[in-house]
This record gives C-alpha cells, structure tokens and sequence, in this order.
DNA sequence: TGAATATACGGAACATCGCTCCGTTTAACA
DNA sequence: TGTTAAACGGAGCGATGTTCCGTATATTCA
C-alpha cells in the first residue's frame, strides 16, 4: 500500500528505499516475536542491516513501525466485524466471538496491549492507528446488540476496546493471570447491566 | 516499622540516615502527585536535596520508594476487607464497595495502575508489595460471595485484582474512557455469569 | 574531649533507551 | 558519464535507572 500510491503525486521512490523499508518490516517482525514489541530500535536496525538513521526516515517513531508490521493483522481483525454480525446467530455472539479475535490478536504479541495503553506521548501513533481502524467496527457491533436489547446502553467502541485492551496487558508473562477470561467475564457484565437503565454506577 | 525493628537484632540506625529516610518518602510524596509515580529518581533527589547514592541505599529500587510512600494506603485498603464484609448487606456489595476503595487509589496516583502491571522486572516489587497484602483481602471477600451464591465460582483473589488494576492503567489521562465504569461492569460480569448454573435469580 | 571507626553521603559515571543530525554514498536520469 | 536529489549510516544528544567509590560525619570509646 505503501509503494503503489506513490505512482501518484508523489515521485516514485528509490529502489533501495523501497527494499529497506520491507526489509525492515520483516526484520522487526522477527524481533517483535523473539523480543516483544519493546524490543530496542537499535535491535531491530542491526537484524535489517541498515543504520539508525534508516529505521528512522522509513518510519518517524517506534510506534509507527510496531503499527506498520501489525496492519495487516489490524486490517484482518477489522474486516472480521461487519462478517461476524452476519453470520453469528445475534449480536452478543458476534461482539463475543470478535472479542475473541481481537484478544487472540493482542496477547499473541509480547508487550503490545501494554504499549496501546499510550502513556508515554510517542505511542500515541499506536494508540491511534489501532484505534482509527477498529473503534468503529467494535461500535458497530455493540450498537447492534444494543439494539437488540442484549447488552447494556452506553459503552462505546473505544471504551470497551480500552478496556479489552488494559485486560490483556501484561497477561502473556504472567501464568497466573487469565486475560482471556476476564474479558469474558467483561463481556458477561455487558449482558447482565442492561436491567439497569441508570448509567451511573459510580455517579 | 523500618525504624522501630532496629531496636532488635540491627544496631540503631544513624540520625542522619533515619532524618533523610523521611525527608525522602516526604519529597517522594509530594513528586508523585506533581508528577505521577514515573518521575524520575533525580527528581525526587533533588527534591530531598539529597545525592542519588541516598536514595538507592534507603530504597534499592524506584518500586520500593513508590510501595513504601503508599504502604499505609495500602494498608487501609486493606483493613477495609473484613470491615465492609461485616457491615455490607451481602458480600457482593462488599466487594463492590472494596472495589471502589482499590478503584479509588488506582486512578488518583498517575501512573500506579500501569506500573502495577510490573513488566519491567524493577517494578516486581511494586506488584509483589501491593498484591502480597491485598490479594488474601480480595480473595475474602471473592470466597464469601461465592459462598453466598453471588458469583460465580473459580476467580481468585489475584485474578480479579490484576484485573481491576489493568483496567486502570492509564485512565486519569483518557478523558474517553471511564476506568471505574468499566470495573463496574466487570463485577457485574461476575454475577451474571451465575445465571448459567442458577437461572432463576435476579438481583 | 578527642581520636577511631563504621556508617552514610554525594554525585560522577555507566549502560540503555528513543531519537536527531549531518557528512557520505548512491540510485535515477539526462 | 556527470549531475543531483534521495537515501544511507552511525556518531551523538538528552534522559533515565542504577552502581561505585572517595569523602564527610555520627557514634563510640578511652
């Protein structure tokens, strides 16, 4: 995707900076899956090859490289939504099953739910690309079972994804922690708020 | 306690050692709520108007400075358990009333609920100090909702508390999401999943 | 009171980050 | 083949957690 628009406005770029922005992408994937997402850039610089100054010119902050190896399995997990909601009996079921994915998605990735957390400013970049792309599938989602009276009114896309998300942070380096199943229990709280028509638990 | 133990075995510690630990967790203190718990070392140094050596001698690691600045928080955390399960209508509204008081302190120290994850191994103090004294607490409260036929079954004291506690990181800086919501939706999770064994009961 | 000594102190120094800068190399094109 | 703009490499910067060690001092004992 990268490549072809440049057929556009832009001048095509050069042929060495075409081949390094992939091997770069394939050299911080391998990297993200023995080190985690955390691993240094310097790291992944020496496993492509090429200097510091490359990693940075291809992509402008760590997040954006961490975003740009994922985005395929971003864009997968998006396209799943509007699928799952036709084919799954109701929409809880749909919201469940696409829970499933995005979760299997995220604990896969060492250290990637915690760095969608964005505290610190640079991840923003992540925070954002993640969210852009799957915070409207997820609402989606969630509308429709709303609508059909399953869950409770009032949780968007963006506040239940930050919520899966928070679960799942940390969960692969911690045996006795279950992500997987407290999203499930998270889920099941959807479901059993909706007697309640007061959103204010808390006030 | 630090200092009250050295009347024991150790020989009583220096004056000016005992004076610096408190000008320490007093200049600790107050860093944190300007800054949150990630400010950094020097910082709170400076603010002690003490050299780094000081500081690392009194406390090894940053997480031993944060644990011992929110210890007797911790603490009150703590001795509310058995407090509200005796005064609570039933356990569950115990535990969500404990809930809230954990919820509580998360969110109003920036920061504490992500360095809680503790995946950085200098933080494994932090989450040893803070789950070692509360995990027994929550796991109370979680076995006599249990017992009572409140919840459902097989969530361990530890389980729910990382939970909660991930689904506070990073919440005071995200205006768009609602971290204390979220865990009310979580603990109302874990009651409906009781309707699959015992269908009849609605609260 | 005045050494003697263990204890504590201060802050420079080290290792590791993310990221920037700039002199050098090289692909693209006429 | 020569020109030029694009791309490269990696030293360097600033920040951070942590360690080290020479110096200062509280405490003890004569």
């Amino acid at each position: 995707m990268t490549d072809q628009e440049q057929g556009g406005g832009a001048p095509r770029k050069r042929a060495d900076a075409r081949r390094n922005e992939q091997v770069l992408l394939d050299a911080a994937a391998a990297v993200f899956v023995e080190s985690g997402v955390d691993a240094p850039v310097r790291a992944i610089a020496a496993r492509a090859g090429v200097g510091m100054g490359t990693v940075y010119r291809h992509f402008p902050t760590r997040a954006d490289l961490v975003t740009a190896v994922y985005r395929h399995q971003i864009e997968a997990c998006a396209e799943a939504g509007p699928r799952l909601l036709a084919t799954s009996d109701t929409p809880y079921d749909a919201l469940v099953e696409w829970s499933g994915l995005f979760v299997g998605f995220l604990v896969t990735k060492h250290g990637l739910a915690a760095a969608m957390q964005g505290d610190s400013a640079g991840f923003q970049a992540l925070h954002a690309s993640f969210l852009d792309r799957l915070v409207p599938v997820c609402g989606e989602i969630l509308r429709a079972a709303e609508d059909a009276g399953q869950i409770t009114a009032g949780i968007g896309g963006y506040q239940l994804m930050r919520a899966i998300g928070n679960l799942c942070a940390g969960a692969e380096s911690d045996p006795g922690y279950d992500a997987e199943r407290m999203v499930g229990v998270l889920l099941a709280g959807l479901r059993g708020d909706r007697r309640r028509s007061d959103p204010g638990v808390r006030g």
